[in-house]
DNA sequence: CCCGATAGCAAGAATTATTCTAAATTCATG
DNA sequence: CATGAATTTAGAATAATTCTTGCTATCGGG
């Protein structure tokens, strides 16, 4: 899963091949400073951190790497109502809580064993590609 | 819950104080569609529906009035990614379910007796104020 | 009924996250 | 190294939504 730039690798037959996706500079500092702050940066946000290790990255590069990464299956996109879409490393099938005491967005696991079918009364036959799960509210501690 | 023009009543000690929104024709026909076609339509859809009986109206007063309509827990509103927000009179809890195949967004029910922290790992103290649960795929039939 | 105050409406301009365009650069491959 | 494909960049364009402004309707008290 780590992935290393495709200079050093052919486009088809090695590892990445697994994800298909070319490991360019832009993308693998994208996908580093995703996996370093798991805080579901807006682009901007990306955008401003990746400036660090490479000052002449556009911001439309930004929304290239991340919609590449989002493709590819590398990182989730997460909507939240009307704002600015937020990217999430963690593959792991997870819904997302945002906290509106300090805006802070956490990650919500399920738990074990429960299925989609469980809960929903889905229609028959349908085949769910995609769940998406996102809750608001506050953290009040007791 | 069956709201009249507020030319009626006073404006507050009424009926309508439940949701304390005034009634004027634009809310009221508005409204009215979104009952009369409950397949989530975008504020555009709104728009021409509502030409029919109001010719006059505009498409900024059909997003004031979505926009009351939802403040005053009236409609819901639905966001699927980033595309534009669609309309739903449903009151009952429910999730979505956007069939790729016909484009259509079906409700979905809960189970009867599932609550969400029988699924969800919530965080210690989180107090829910809004559940959105979306899916996407397709329906395929046996 | 009349009046001043408030709320809502219409038209168009502004906003803004995102996407597109086109030219330059990088890269894989032979 | 040459070639073509993929990627990056800067800036323009897009489009859903929100905002501004002037007007109209409605409210409630006298
Ligand atoms: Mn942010
Ligand atoms: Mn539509
Ligand atoms: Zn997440
Ligand atoms: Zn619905």
């Amino acid at each position: 899963m780590l992935l290393q730039p495709s200079s050093k690798r052919t486009t088809c037959g090695t590892a990445d091949e697994v994800s298909g996706l070319r490991m360019t500079r832009q993308r693998q500092e994208v996908y580093r400073v995703l996996l370093a702050q798991r805080d579901h940066p807006t682009a901007n946000d990306v955008f401003m951190r990746v400036k660090d290790g490479l000052p002449n990255i556009s911001l439309a590069t930004v929304y290239n790497c991340l919609e590449a990464l989002v493709a590819h299956n590398l990182v989730r996109q997460v909507n939240f109502e009307r704002e600015p879409s937020r990217y999430c490393p963690n593959l792991e099938e997870h819904g997302h809580f945002h906290d509106q005491g300090t805006g802070v967005i956490h990650d919500v696991k399920f738990k074990p064993g429960i299925t989609l079918a469980d809960v929903l009364e889905l229609p028959r036959g349908a085949v769910i590609q995609d769940v998406e799960i996102n809750l608001r509210g506050q953290l009040r501690l007791a």
